[in-house]
DNA sequence: TCACAGTACCTGATACTCTCGGTCTCGTGA
DNA sequence: TCACGAGACCGAGAGTATCAGGTACTGTGA
């Protein structure tokens, strides 16, 4: 039998995918140059065309914000997964992802904070929590109340951090025999050590020794790998990569 | 005459210290109950008075948002500090931070979010940032353009963090023997581990072997002390204050 | 089979609604 | 006089609705 496809609509598929495409390019050039608390009329005026055909395609800001993010993540997630293949150890391959998201901070740090920044300027979807449902619960609520939620990828920031966090973990996992939480929850961890440390380092740099991004790449990389107890018992140690 | 005119000055700025702190105590209630998107007016309709009244002690939004988050600061910083002080060694008094700050995100979820997470459904300042300044130059502006600064303490999120950092940096440069900046670096990195595993912990909890509470706060501190390496050396070190 | 009306989708401009941060005006009381 | 507080007001920006014109597909009846 026949089952016929109405090509009225679909005669407009590639388009309409295409056009996708493109309106997040144009809006991941737009937060580049004006900054994270673009708008959606500046979006769509550096896209060549109008805030409704925008919304066309993506259901709200949130929506715009989560697609570039996931384009922010597939590029990087080749970057870091090139650099990690390419090292010989666990923590060469840690150090590399370190350098590669530093440097991801360092080169384009509006689209940075446009797709970690939730909602800067926006007023993505919140509603009341209702205290006293539990302390678990509210605090589950009070993040999906949030609009953001780092857990179901059906955000920019969830999206982001869970691409990126399944990455960091695996060299934690190659090196050691620990569980798949664990490993995600230490790999949760060191992502928001690069995160803590690399903002930190943007905002303090000056004045402060000049601590340059390839020192900060290497402490980080230290740190993280063995802690303070590293420093410790070495403090002059590199890696034991280059042993 | 002139002591008169002193007298009256001082028994208002007595008035307004005191109108400030009881409008950002209900400001707080208003965040723990409503959420961390709620409104000026919420907030205004929570502390019993209208918005002009909130307006005419603090600038805007985020002078409130700063204020609630010193206020945190200040009742967090006593119980940091106290849990710093009362352990033996520098990974017990990180291990009690650890606990401490895991303790405040569970307990409050709506104020640490309100606090950490700028500007979640604001207009909070910013400008366009020219691209081609050079690299670090635009990283600046651009932190600086969305209102979010991590260095200069006159942002929420920065005098947050900042303090926060000083005191989790005391074990750190306790144990080692490295340059205040290091130890900044550091402890930023390591404020930025348990918010990245804490925030993870929230969102990712259910139905994956549920680490309580207690547990993270165990394997954060000892990841953060030793990295994958202390794994690796001893997975099932507890610590060495327990020796 | 083919012509044609109907249908679906595209575009962009423009007007509109609503919320919320912030401002202004005015009356009151010490 | 001056600080207070209530309530009206303003404007930015997210999101919605309407309009007209164009292209291509669909279904129907001759």
């Amino acid at each position: 039998m026949s089952v016929s496809v109405d090509g009225r609509s679909t005669r407009w598929d590639d388009h309409r995918t295409a056009r996708r495409a493109e309106l997040v390019r144009a809006a991941r050039k737009a937060v580049h140059k004006l900054g994270p608390a673009v708008s959606m009329d500046e979006i769509a005026a550096a896209a060549g065309t109008s805030k409704s055909i925008v919304y066309r395609y993506f259901d709200d800001k949130a929506g715009l914000r989560l697609a570039v993010a996931e384009a922010v993540v597939r590029q990087m997630h080749d970057a870091l997964r090139d650099a990690a293949r390419a090292a010989r150890t666990p923590e060469g391959a840690l150090r590399e992802m370190v350098r590669v998201y530093l440097e991801m901070i360092e080169s384009s740090p509006n689209v940075y904070w446009f797709v970690t920044r939730t909602a800067i300027g926006g007023n993505e979807p919140s509603s009341p929590v209702e205290v006293g449902a539990g302390r678990r619960r509210a605090a589950e609520q009070a993040l999906e109340a949030t609009g953001v939620s780092v857990g179901p990828a059906d955000t920019p920031l969830g999206a982001y951090l869970d691409s990126v966090i399944e990455l960091v973990a695996e060299p934690f996992a190659r090196a050691t025999d620990v569980s798949s939480a664990d490993a995600a929850a230490w790999a949760a961890g060191a992502v928001g050590f690069v995160r803590g440390a690399g903002e930190w380092w943007l905002g303090h740099d000056l004045g402060l020794g000049g601590l340059s991004r390839e020192e900060l790449t290497e402490r980080v990389a230290l740190w993280l790998w063995t802690g303070p107890v590293g420093v410790l018992h070495n403090p002059n140690s590199r890696t034991e990569e280059h042993r």
